[in-house]
DNA sequence: ATTTCTGCAAACGATTTGCACAGGG
DNA sequence: CCCTGTGCAAATCGTTTGCAGAAAT
């Protein structure tokens, strides 16, 4: 499934390129194969890391200067969580009106898709006087699992990888 | 009507700060001042601006020490605009459900609440397993006025301001 | 008197950019 | 061949911090 998803990238993305007059290289080659490889939100530096394991020579400057474009082509988003660097998501392109759900205790990032809500929010758009383009919901909250154990898987592999990192 | 305002914040700001074993200070109360006087949004460095135009000894160092204190005690809520720098926005004490829509077109904020999303969030955030805690939500639209008269007051407003600050 | 606060300027971390060379079309 | 893309390292921007003196309590 990752495996179609990519070649839908791919193809995509080198629609976006050439239309805009600009080129395929290995480095963003390995940069998409990198983003769109996993669902995980990631930033620039998880990103470089990843790209970097496919591809020894890709440089920081060049994941810096690509994401703006993936960006721009509609196939990553730049999500607010909050956190002190840009987060991008690569779940737009299957699920593009998704929403975030963030465990304030343990960090994880459920994601899910609301009829009612995006109705209501069209609404109350309309009411409001503009036209709808795009919305962000964020909600924050305790998930039950680490409450009711006192520890969650999410936190489990979170501190397992802190660990690792150094 | 922002007088009144100002003198709960101070007071709830000083029950804050005495229970903290903090101290009551001119520069603190410049901030304060400058950060509740109007209902604007505002970053760090308008707050500095508007600060040293109360007490011209106030210094960067003190807002940005200041800004965290503030929105820890519940005055003040950092909100997530995307724009680079970081938001506050002073009128949660009023509101403090209240969400955002966002011209794309000319960047006006209009705040708005309402009851039935606050219901739907509460419901969509226990069905997945949470205790709902806090939630944002930011729409982004093209609002009717500029659309159909090419041009509109906040607009306007904002290039005025941009001529002014250079 | 004892802390906390302050301004200053240096440090910081994420992101951006100028440059000279590499390499896709 | 032309023009875009690249890596590198320096620059930038918002924010944070160490320090020595100032000032609340």
């Amino acid at each position: 499934m990752a495996t179609d998803l990519l070649e839908r990238v791919r193809k995509s993305l080198q629609e976006f390129l050439s239309g805009k007059g600009l080129r395929r290289t290995p480095q963003r080659e390995a940069i998409i194969e990198a983003a769109f490889g996993t669902d995980d939100h990631f930033n620039a530096e998880d990103l470089l890391k990843r790209a970097q394991e496919i591809d020894r020579s890709v440089s920081r400057a060049t994941v810096y200067r690509t994401l703006p474009l993936l960006v721009e082509s509609g196939l990553l988003r730049e999500i607010e969580l909050g956190t002190g660097t840009k987060v991008y998501d690569p779940n737009f392109i299957d699920r593009p009106t998704h929403n975030h759900l963030i465990c304030v205790d343990c960090n994880k990032i459920i994601e899910f898709e609301d009829t009612n809500m995006e109705l209501l929010e069209n609404c109350i758009t309309r009411r409001l006087g503009f036209s709808p383009a795009s919305k962000m919901i964020k909600i924050e909250g305790h998930c039950d699992e680490l409450k009711r154990q006192g520890s969650c898987e999410h936190l489990r592999t979170r501190e397992a990888q802190e660990g690792t990192r150094g």
